[in-house]
DNA sequence: TTCGATGCAAAGAATTTGCACGCCA
DNA sequence: TGGCGTGCAAATTCTTTGCATCGAA
C-alpha cells in the first residue's frame, strides 16, 4: 500500500495551497493524489495517461499549470533525462531525496539514493567555491534486474 | 588560443566519418570545428547562431542530423539542464570529462570536474549493483564570480 | 455572486522528416 | 555519374497561452 506512506505529503500539499489563499479544485487535488502514490518521476503525458482511467479526467493544459504551481511551491522537482520531456515527481518535506538510473535494457527510470554520494556532492560544492542549492545526478546504464537476470532485457515497461 | 588545444578531437572525429565510409561535407566539418573551438556545451540554436555570423551557415535541420551522428559515435554528449533544450559538447578521446552548474544569478552554465567525485559514482555504481557506463552531474546554484561579486548578478549572458 | 480553477483550442518552440538539388568520391 | 550530404519547408511533439465556463467560498 504505497499511497498511505505519502498521505502526509499530498496534506502538505493541499495545506499550502490553501495558505497561499488558492481555493481547492478536484484537477489538482486528482494531480496530488497521484504523484503522492508514485514512486518514481512521471512525464506529463503519463500524468495524463494514468488520470484518464481514473474517475477525474484533467486536461493537459491543467496538468502543466498545476505542475508549475507545485514546482513554484518546491512541492515537485522536474528531471528531464535526455528523452525531451519533463518529468515530475514529489519533493519529501523532510528534505530527502532520490536520484536516477536511466536503464538501457528496461527503459526503466529506477531511483536510488545513497548519503556517501550527497556527501561527496557537498564537499565538491564547497571546493569549488559554488552556493549550490540543489543537484541532480543521473546514470546510464544496466538496473540490477537486467544485468542479473538475462531474461528481463529488451523488455520496455 | 582554445581552438589549437582541441585540433585533435576534430581530425579524431572526421576520422571517424570517415572510417565509418561517409563522405566529407562543408556543413558537417564547419560544426566539427565549431565545437572543436567550444568550452562548454551548445544548444542546437546557439550552434546556428555561431554558424550564421561565420563564413558557413548551416541549416538548422542539418544541424540536428550532424548532432546525432557525432552522438552515434560518441564524439559529442548530449545535455539537458531543465529548460527543454537539448546542448552538445564534445567527448575528449582521453576519456576526460566534466560536468555543470547552472548559475541561478548569470544564468551561464560552467563546466567543472572533480576526481573524487567520479571515483564516488564509481563506487555508489557498484554498491548499487547497476553496470553503469555513464553519468551526469547539474548542479544549481550560483557561480564563484556571482557569489564574489554581486556587481555581476543579473546579468545574462 | 465573485473570481479563481479548469477545459478546449489555438499558438509557440524545439526537433524531426520528406523531398529535391548539389557536391564529393 | 551515382548517391550521400545538405537546404528548405512541412510535419510532429511537447508545452504554453487565450478565452469562455464551471464551481468553491
Amino acid at each position: 500500500m504505497p499511497t498511505a506512506i505519502h498521505t502526509d505529503w499530498a496534506e502538505h500539499a493541499r495545506a499550502a495551497f490553501e495558505q497561499d489563499g488558492h481555493r481547492s479544485g478536484g484537477a489538482r487535488n486528482a494531480l496530488i493524489e497521484l504523484l503522492a502514490s508514485q514512486p518514481c518521476a512521471l512525464s506529463a503525458i503519463e500524468i495524463e495517461d494514468h488520470l484518464r482511467g481514473s474517475d477525474r479526467r484533467v486536461a493537459r493544459a491543467s496538468i502543466y499549470r498545476i505542475l508549475d504551481l507545485l514546482q513554484e511551491r518546491g512541492l515537485v522537482s522536474r528531471l528531464e533525462v535526455g528523452d525531451a520531456t519533463a518529468r515530475y515527481e514529489r519533493i519529501e518535506p523532510g528534505g530527502h531525496h532520490h536520484h536516477h538510473l536511466l536503464c538501457d535494457s528496461c527503459g526503466r527510470l529506477v531511483p536510488f539514493d545513497d548519503p556517501a554520494l550527497e556527501r561527496s556532492i557537498e564537499q565538491l560544492a564547497g571546493r569549488l567555491g559554488f552556493h549550490a542549492h540543489g543537484h541532480e545526478v543521473i546514470l546510464r546504464g544496466e538496473c540490477r534486474a537486467c544485468h542479473s537476470t538475462p531474461e528481463a532485457r529488451g523488455r520496455r515497461s
